[in-house]
DNA sequence: AAAATAGTGTCTATGAGACACTATAGT
DNA sequence: ACTATAGTGTCTCATAGACACTATTTT
């Protein structure tokens, strides 16, 4: 294929099936840029956050925006979302989904891109080595919603100060909550986000989060242990100032 | 990154924005064309079916596809979508979601394309005027496994027949028949499979259609009454041979 | 011992499934 | 009158929420 597209720069061509291949051409008529987009989501001190590099070009300069860049020819979608996130932001083998493609003919002003927003799930102590400076920044989502209305998400400097996000990118966040939202009862998006062994506490801890409300502990405690989805290690926490909890792990199958 | 790109194209270049600008020209590099495939999926005879095109061109020339197209320069995804359905299969005005995006490197054989696959609901009496000739059939769709496992998902002539699906297509109707399986309980998925005045017994024989499954009659009942999302009519169906139902219609506002 | 959270047992409210029964059309 | 499905009433079972109580660690 991409020797086909010689032709058409050097225009030598003829007829039949080359011909017709020479017509898909991928410089025969215009077409859009496809980016993606990787909203890199963690947990600090019971708020929902996110990774956010302040654009240092235009469009947009001085906004703010979720770790990007445009799709290679030879790079799947999912590649490229794991591509930004290991020259952007430093993190590798993590929880990475597709969530949804924005097409808008105006998005972008400079010219037509489409982004392919995708969601990565990481512990905050695996971003330690990220490289958090001045342009990149852990931002604290601000939902202004409750339940599952959707709409547009915010971001907040941790230390105060609203964040200005560029392109539609606020509506991608929010976007992610409602996603996170919607697929918490079912897939295992909790442990994502908690180091390998935790307790049934910081486990609903972080379900509160996402879901922006508090849970019964009882009602809680009895579903995670009925699910089958995390498996005692027989070890308990220490030094915690009261009766040490029980630490479980995720198991993967869900024995049913 | 970019930026340096545009000595490559317009060399009359000075500092400021209008240099950077240029650096975004579409053909400075190759891009990924861009097309979107639609699922325009309906309820015969208890099948879910979809309506699929046979392919007369090469790649895969013989094989069946969903209704597709390019995405113009100046036209969003949804509207792409929309102008898909409306030129290939004459319909317009019905319920319309993206669905996934699907970026393999090889996924047609020609050159880069990247498919933003959505799907669309319709009651089949809404495809009566469509063009189902030789080159487009109302397929039903063999699914092969059972609640929301997921997987790739066949097509049978409805006479009986396996068709060949092109490309990654039995993927995309794979996560089409999973979403609606995921979404009957929450979204209006249901009514738009039907007429706009429709029995209890309908409404249940269509989500047993999505779900692959028998329900529990009395359960569904209670559940759809109690849902606010229906409203009696006053009516009841006609010339039925046995006692006629109460006709029901799709309630806007889920009133809680 | 005090403080603090972990973990258990039990009661209640709610909703799904099951079943029996009554209602009402066409033939 | 018969048939077939619509629609109602009630019982049971599973699960979530609420609450009371016991258990176990650090300070």
């Amino acid at each position: 294929m991409a020797a086909r597209k010689r032709q058409s720069r050097n225009k030598a061509s003829d007829g039949g099936e080359r011909a017709f291949l020479a017509a898909y051409d991928a410089s025969a008529f215009p077409h859009p840029s496809v980016a993606v987009d990787v909203a890199l989501v963690t947990i600090v001190e019971g708020a929902l956050r996110a990774v956010l590099v302040r654009r240092e070009e235009h469009p947009a300069k001085g906004a703010w925006a979720l770790p990007g860049g445009f799709v290679g020819m030879d790079e799947s979608l999912d590649a490229a979302a794991a591509r930004v996130l290991a020259t952007k932001v430093g993190v590798e083998g993590v929880f990475v989904e597709q969530l949804y493609t924005f097409g808008a003919v105006k998005r972008d002003p400079r010219t037509r891109v489409i982004a392919v927003a995708y969601y990565a799930l990481v512990h905050p102590g695996l971003l330690e080595r990220a490289p958090l400076n001045g342009n990149t920044v852990l931002a604290e989502l601000a939902v202004p919603w409750r339940g599952e209305s959707g709409g547009d998400v915010g971001a907040v400097r941790p230390e105060g100060g609203r964040l200005k996000l560029a392109f539609d990118h606020a509506a991608m966040l929010g976007l992610v909550v409602l996603r996170l939202r919607g697929k918490l009862d079912y897939a295992p998006i909790g442990f994502e986000l908690l180091p390998r062994h935790f307790t049934l506490r910081q486990l609903q801890e972080v379900h509160e989060t996402i879901l922006g409300k508090r849970l019964n502990k009882d009602s809680f405690r009895r579903r995670m242990l009925a699910s089958g989805r995390i498996r005692a290690t027989g070890r308990r926490e220490a030094d915690v100032g009261h009766r040490p909890a029980a630490l479980y792990r995720f198991a993967r199958r869900t024995k049913r």
